[in-house]
DNA sequence: TTGTACGCGTTATCAT
DNA sequence: ATGATAACGCGTACAA
């Protein structure tokens, strides 16, 4: 069967193919009894208007160009389904990628989407000091927003007030009594690990406590790196009493080298971690968390986006900031039992 | 700055359209010359293509479409993942879509994405009995590939051996002891499902075991459900010595209630969970699960549908079936203390 | 080897 | 209100 076109429709509905399109489109400018020939016909024929050639014609595709460094990260799944919801209620579809971290690739990525003429891009990038990147969003010239980031381009933004998230974990940690409080996380590539520091350092301050560099960790976001790190403080001469990881994949590594070391959770070794999963919930004992509405975050992009894309100036966007809040579970107490001293971790029951 | 397009490059370099579009689709019957000033108008414009006006004219987009019931779902995250690897690695992107299980927005995205004139699906449907969904699948005639599905419909699929996973652990539940062994799992409406229950029953029946129908709990994947029927079971005049989950979501919710219950586990429940997540690598006890490599099933997916969209006939792939293992861990021990009993529950050390 | 010209399936303009 | 027709940007058969 050779494939339909409006032309086979308005044949069949005895109209021509303007009066196809017009219907199709609804314009209010059709007699409602052609209207009802052409809707029999499109019935009957089962046509439906080729959404290729209809991009071709109006120069949109009502298609969004989503890239996150690696699709399995919850983190990252929580703001596409946010972002579905609201782009697919418009209409427009999502093409997803991942980057793996690589700034190259997310440059190709970019460009990739813009050769498909994407009508905007939704983008959580790596590294924000990548000019492969920053060139190709700027040569684009393609409604974008960032999400967790920020470049030095005029482009819309997104995410999370991670500062006074930290801040107030932080904060909690020294009203138990903490002074040596570690922070690991990823490092100062990107908005959400500066922020993250800045609110840890701000507490800090505030309580006129000295920062010890040697406690903190900011090389990646990985949970092996948490692992490795997370072992290294522990077997420190003066190790940290409480434990801050920012970024929801390191709590595994952490509890991981806690498990190893034979560590006992609160009560030689405080934690909190950022994001809330179900490995937090259902952990022994379950985690402190920094928690915030990821697929808010999604919603809200997703939704300036198409602002954006309708004509709004993206200076006039800025940037814009959900809260987090901080779930109290049992994995904090006060510092007791120092690291050094041998204790025999007794738990009892399944909490 | 208007867009530019091949004519502009023509114009520039001193040939006509035809020359600049064999430049790119790297025709050889071009002269060297030519292409080195063609390639050198196209660097100094910075033009690119339209994918858009490709499409058109070659009737093929290079896009695949993508349908899961939950993007969140780390099963998914994981199958995607394979899938892209596969797929850009041919120069195809991905466009994506949740379903929410809800089989009419399962056809509606089915027909959005022909409409859209993907040159291939790629689907894990909610409800394989859905009429619509049918009908939408053979009226949109494009390739499609099945994942962990099966559909009354000559449609390539793709998935992992539950029925050979499910049986090797209700066997080795068998083999501890275990007689009163639940399985909670998704109903009848997918293939994972059905072929989970046929593995348990395989095993059951090999030991000459009754099956008490009271422990079958199959009627959703849910965590809420694993959740509410865990509770359920552990109140059983005559409970269950171990359950099965089947379905990567479902362990919160058998562990949440069992702590709720304060059941020990293993000492008075053993527990088998579908799918390796951080969860179950990280409980306490650490729970033993049967695994799949789920990216595999995508990138096994993915290739098998570029062969389709190739040319290849769907009939020829047929269906392919990936192993799963079962990582044993220490949520599984011999029936002891019966749940009745009451028993002081008594772990020690972090484990 | 290269230029010309047509067509892919729509939408939109301009008559009527 | 509706029909005819010209784009949209590219690929390709055909002619040269």
């Amino acid at each position: 069967m050779a494939r339909l076109t409006a032309n086979d429709v308005a044949r069949l509905a005895g109209v021509s193919v303007g009066t196809v399109s017009r219907v199709v489109n609804k314009n209010p400018t059709v007699a409602p009894k052609a209207k009802q020939k052409v809707e029999a016909a499109i019935a009957q024929l089962g046509w439906y208007p080729n959404a290729v050639a209809q991009s071709m014609r109006t120069a949109t595709t009502r298609m969004i160009g989503c890239i996150f460094s690696d699709i399995r990260n919850p983190l990252y799944t929580s703001i596409i389904k946010g972002a579905e919801e609201a782009l697919s209620a418009q209409g427009y579809a999502l093409m997803v990628a991942s980057s793996g971290e690589n700034p190259d690739r997310e440059a190709a990525l970019i460009d990739l989407f813009t050769r498909r003429r994407a009508d905007g891009l939704l983008l959580s990038l790596a590294d924000e000091s990548s000019q492969p990147v920053i060139d190709a969003i700027a040569s684009a010239n393609v409604p974008t927003v960032l999400v967790e980031r920020d470049l030095p381009l005029d482009v819309a933004s997104v995410g999370t007030d991670h500062r006074a998230g930290m801040k107030r974990a932080t904060k909690y940690l020294i009203s138990l009594g903490h002074q040596r409080i570690a922070l690991i996380s990823g490092g100062q590539k990107n908005r959400a690990g500066r922020e993250r520091l800045r609110g840890y350092l701000d507490a800090m301050q505030d309580a006129d406590l000295t920062v010890d560099q040697d406690l903190l960790r900011l090389d990646s976001l990985s949970s092996d790196y948490a692992f490795n790190e997370t072992q290294h403080l522990l077997g420190l001469a003066n190790p940290p009493t409480a434990i801050i990881s920012g970024g929801n994949q390191m709590l595994a590594g952490v509890l991981r080298a806690a498990r190893l070391r034979c560590v006992d959770i609160p009560d030689q070794l405080s934690v909190i971690s950022s994001g809330d999963t179900e490995l937090a919930e259902l952990a022994t004992p379950p985690v402190t968390v920094i928690r915030w509405d990821l697929e808010a975050v999604g919603r809200e992009g997703a939704t300036i986006l198409l602002k954006i894309v309708g004509g709004a100036a993206a200076r006039s966007l800025g940037r814009i900031e959900l809260p987090s809040e901080i779930i109290l579970r049992e994995s904090c107490a006060p510092p007791r039992a120092g690291i050094g001293t041998l204790t025999f971790p007794n738990r009892r029951g399944p909490e």
